[in-house]
DNA sequence: GTCATTCCGCTACGAGTCGTAGCGTAACTT
DNA sequence: AAGTTACGCTACGACTCGTAGCGGAATGAC
């Protein structure tokens, strides 16, 4: 998946890949990133630290971009959506598992160092997505059928084009305001500001807006001064 | 402001900096990151397209990190905020210019490559900040406040912090939703989305949750199905 | 004017990285 | 066995990095 596979597995002769050299170099990959960042990173580097000869990572992967990709991918994959009883509970929670994985550092400097890549690498951006904020996607889609059973969201319309619309908001405005709060204001993603991100989400602007003074105009757990922790769910 | 600055300009004899050579540095530097994007881009690049030496690069900056912010800042400043009449065109009209913003070239290719860098790097995020971020922040003040003279939201409570805490978390679901959606979903930021996210901002989930069906639950502008550019304002 | 100071353009340098080529050897298929 | 492919190793030219040293230009202080 990750390799070039110069020939496309089938019918493969000779010897074959090492697996065990794959699995030292991603590894490798991974604890450099964490140590010496992106821009230092190197593949003479990476292939000191996997025991495997620089030419095998030229072998492998075309760039430090691709190699760096496959590296991360996992990490993505790490990414669960337990049932917490209810929608609200549902989207704090994964906005917060979210903002863990971000605060790893070879996550967080991966995504945005092959993103900035990518700006200017056409071929690098469908791999990207494979790899990464596909991977992410799912976790709306799950959430959000899980919603639709409880009752708490109206089933799927006719047009599935809508319904793709509406999902790809709800996921970009997620993904993009915890990796925003996370990396660019560079503030952290804690229960609080999870649960005012949330309430945003669900009701809108007028719900956050600061006026705690009149009654009851916003429901459940959205009064802004409340001090208990999560309100519903876990 | 950008540069190191050896004596703080108060007393300063000798030969003063040429400003003709900052300028033709910066604007070198945003050409050369149209063309040849971050990866490629080199200090002896940058050098030769400003016609200076690249002695003269080294000697008020420290990286090309640095330089490349103060090269891309400018843009950043460009963004306004006009009085389309209410608050959801207010907010359209600022989703759709800070798309256009990051649809150059040279825009999104420098913030994505220093917000890379400043991962790894601690003295760069408070310069990104002032430089970029802040910047963008400056017209979700704009807006609140307009919005509050026309009575579409309240005015501040008393508390400071917390209309802090709804100012930070706006912005970053505005400019991450934004981001996002450009620069990793790797979709286009049209009116179309523009309306949609705008109605999610300010009435919720519930608003543009699939069906249109049942009568007047959504108010204004929020049907899907709407074909008017942008409903309420220019 | 003269002096001190600071900036500029230029050249040169060692160090490090890049991506590739060539070799002999190891591992697997038929 | 023979054929094929991957591996580790070494070496290479090309490039970029950041710095140092030089002579000369532009300013403020006197």
């Amino acid at each position: 998946m990750a390799v070039p596979d110069p020939l496309p597995s089938a019918q493969r002769r000779g010897r074959p890949r090492s697996a065990a050299a794959d699995r030292a170099i991603l590894a490798a990959t991974r604890a450099a990133l964490v140590e010496i960042g992106w821009s230092r990173l190197t593949m003479g580097e990476i292939a000191q630290r996997a025991g495997v000869a620089k030419t095998t990572l030229y072998r492998r992967w075309a760039a430090k971009s691709e190699l760096v990709i496959d590296a991360v991918a996992v990490l993505f994959d790490e990414l669960r959506l337990p049932d917490r009883g209810c929608l609200r509970a549902d989207v704090e929670g994964v906005v917060l598992s979210f903002a863990a994985l971000l605060r790893r550092p070879e996550a967080k400097t991966a995504l945005m160092a092959v993103l900035a890549e990518s700006t200017t690498d056409e071929a690098l951006r469908p791999r990207i997505r494979e790899a990464i904020v596909d991977r992410q996607k799912r976790l709306v889609l799950d959430g959000r059928a899980r919603a639709q059973q409880r009752g708490e969201l109206p089933p799927d319309p006719a047009d599935p084009a809508e319904t793709a619309r509406v999902v790809d908001l709800i996921f970009d405005v997620i993904a993009g305001a915890v990796v925003h709060r996370s990396l660019v204001s560079d503030c952290p993603v804690d229960e609080s500001w999870a649960r005012l991100f949330t309430t945003l989400l669900l009701e809108g602007l007028g719900a956050v807006s600061p006026p705690p003074a009149p009654g009851g105009a916003a429901a459940g757990a959205a009064a802004p001064d409340g001090t208990e922790p999560t309100g519903g769910g876990r």
